[in-house]
Formats: C-alpha cells, structure tokens, sequence
DNA sequence: ATATTTGGCGTACAAGTGTACGCTAAAAAG
DNA sequence: CTTTTTAGCGTACACTTGTACGCCAAATAT
C-alpha cells in the first residue's frame, strides 16, 4: 500500500502514485469500461438499457471483474454523466471565447450547441434522457450539470442589470429551449437542423427582449 | 364471425358486436392490461424497463394472452400515449374553457397544466421520458402529442395577428417551457411547486412580450 | 527474500425474460 | 344441432442477467 511518507514528498509521491504499474493499468480498463458504455448508447440503446456484461464484454474485460472498478452501474452512469457534463462546459467556455470576439451572443451560443449535439449525439441523449430517468442519482446528477449552465448565464445577465429573479427566469427559459432544439434535430434531417437552429434563435430573442422590456423599461 | 349484412344496418350491427359476449369481456381485459401497465409506472419504473410478464402478472392473464390484444410491449406502449395524449388534450380544453370566463391566459394555463403533473405525474412521466426513448414509434407519437398542443396554441396567435412563423416560434417555446416546469416539480417539495410555476408565468409572459414587441411593434 | 495486496478470471447459480406450441371451453356462426 | 372461432392457459425452451465465491499471478510492501 502507498503511503504519504512525509508532507513535503506529497507530490512526488503522487507522481509515483501514477505512474506504478498497477495504477496505470488499473487507470487504463478502468478508461476501457467508460468507453465501453459511452461507445454502446445510441438512438436505440440508452445507459438504462446497457447491462453490466455487455459493457465488459466490450471492454474486453470478465464481468465480474467490472466490480473492481464501478459498485454497479449506477455509479458508472455517474461517472458517464460527470464525464459529459464536463464535456459540455468546456464546450461552452469555448463559445464564450467565440463571441467575446464579436458576433451575436445568442447565434454563437445556439450554433456552438448545435453543433456538439450534431457530433456527439450519444453524449447528449444521454444528458438529455437521464434528466428523466428511472434513477434519481442519475437524474440529480444530470439537473446538477444544467444547473450549471442556467447559473453561469444568469451571473453574466445579472451583471447586466437584471435581478436575480429575472435572469433566473431568463436563463432557465433560455437552456430549455436550447436544449429543446437540440432534442428535435436528433431525429430530424440535416436539412430541417439549420431552421430548428434559426427558430431557437428567435425564440431566445423573444426571451431577451421581452425580459429587456419588462424590466430594463 | 360478425359480417355486415347490409349497409343500412351498419350502426345495429356494430352495437350487436360491442355488446357481445365476448367483445366486451376482450375489451374489459385489453383494459385491465392497459391500466397494469399504467399502475406501475412511476418514479423509478419507466415503460421501457416494464417486462411483458409483470404486466400480464398484474393483468391477471397468463404471459401468452398478452399476445392476444398486443402485438408486443411497443404497441402497448402506443396505445397508452395515445390514450395519455388525449387526456392532456381534454385537459387543455378545460383550461380553455377557464380562461374564456375571464383571467389571464397563461396563469390559467400554467396552473391546468401544472395540477395536471401534480395530480396524473406518472401520465405526465411517460410523455416526458419516452420523448427521448429509445423506441423510435414511441418517441414519434409523443412528439406528434406534443405537435397538437404547439398547432393549436400557435392558431390561436395567427388568428391574433402574428405570423405563421413567428406563432409557431412561440408556441414551441411556451409549450418546451411549460414542460420543462412539469419535468421540474416532479421532482421538487411541494413547497416549491408555487415557485416553478409563477417562474413559468414569468418566462412565457417574457416570450409574449417579446414577441409583441418585435412583430407588431 | 518474504509477505501482502489486488486486478482479473472462471465457475456456478438462481431468477427473470420473450415467445412457440398445443390444448380447452365457451361463444358465435352456420 | 353442428361447426368454427377465439380468449386464455400451461408447458417448455433457450437466453440473458447480476453477482457470490475462490483462485491465481504479478505488483507492491516489508
């Protein structure tokens, strides 16, 4: 077993840590089982849906030896719904650094998000879907990971002179409706994507000034 | 087997049919598993994780006469949308009805719609979930449900002056937020139910105005 | 060098699943 | 009255599932 032998050491320590054998490995199936599950969720299969053994089967691992690693698959379904979120953040932050550049906010924010559903549809079923599971880990889980959204637009609207209340309201409406359109362009063509995008625009419009005029005057 | 004799005794003989013996008893169990299955719906059981056997178990029917009225779970599951569809429908044109005798438009309808979740939440759970199912027929007829509420809320803001497009903009946004309100007080104190729903109000007032605003000036 | 920890495997089991097949009794049709 | 239809049942089968238990070999600790 390691140990933290001195405090000073604490990084080298955990350096090592990382880099035994063991852990590496360890590290490495445990990546396999993850990607395994992330890999199997589609259109037609759902994180409740997966059974333990198909995911270890895929993760070519025996399926009692997936226990080593998750307590059951609930727990890796939060560690998939972490790991997604994080994913969509990051996303974001990107589209923060877009628009801080110049452009509209709204068109920037709707076509970044359309464009992560586009290329990670299975990510965002998952979100999308969990949010109303059968689970309510999963289903805290996944609120949390929107709450982060809603808070993170409600500060920058709240800098902007709106009340809490209001760019509460304003950024829960807004991220139901962005995720709404990214819902129905899942089984829409790739023609009808670029209108659903459009009207998501619009309706984020409405929002903005009509909370603009209520309460800006 | 029932034939029809001739055409002017059509309406007698479909009576005579749905008074027979054996229709009606046909259609008092097709009941009895249509209501199991809705009896075990709930929080942490979705449609999708119902088993064929534990419906016919709580049908009281032996697993193979499921087969006699279904032609597998996926038609069950369509004819319980439909039948949970309906009951939103009706509901909607309850609220209809209140609102006609006088009061706010979207305070009326926030509060149906709400009391509706509070009062059938695993009618409203089964809509909401099988949206993003992983069954494809089912996840279609939810959508065209939903589809019935956005055409006959965006009518009634063509006939008062807005654009097709800009009604159904708005529609689609109000009805994704009133959803979304639903979806949140599922699983929220009953406390904070008051709360989800004067925030709808205000989201949906901000997309009125807003939409007033840039389209009839 | 010796002892311990641990990731992974194989076996085994009980429980549940969907559904094919053939039978029966009662209702409906002739 | 005789024949046909059919809702419902019981049996049976081939699968799949989660997971308890014990073993092994290699990495780590002592």
């Amino acid at each position: 077993m390691c140990e933290f032998v001195v405090i000073s050491d604490c990084k080298l320590e955990i350096l090592i840590v990382m880099c035994s054998v063991r852990t590496q490995q360890k590290e490495r199936t445990r990546r396999n089982i993850i990607n395994a599950a992330l890999n199997q969720l589609s259109a037609d299969k759902s994180f409740a849906s997966l059974s333990l053994r198909e995911v270890a089967r895929e993760a070519q691992i025996a399926p009692t030896s997936f226990y080593r690693h998750f307590k059951d698959m609930e727990e890796l379904g939060l560690t998939l719904i972490d790991e997604c979120g994080l994913a969509l953040r990051q996303l974001m932050r990107k589209a923060r650094k877009r628009f801080e550049q110049g452009g509209s906010v709204i068109v920037t924010s709707v076509d970044t998000f359309m464009e992560f559903t586009e290329q990670n549809p299975n990510i965002f079923r998952l979100l999308f879907h969990e949010r109303s599971g059968t689970t309510f880990a999963l289903r805290t889980a996944v609120a949390r990971e929107i709450q982060f959204f809603i808070v993170e637009l409600s500060d920058y609207l709240h800098e902007r002179g709106f009340s809490r209340d209001s760019s509460y309201a304003q950024s829960e409406a807004m991220v139901a409706i962005v995720f709404n359109a990214g819902a129905e362009s899942l089984d829409a063509l790739s023609q009808q994507r670029g209108l659903i995008a459009k009207r998501a625009v619009t309706q984020l419009r409405y929002i903005a000034s009509g909370a603009k005029l209520q309460h800006l005057g």
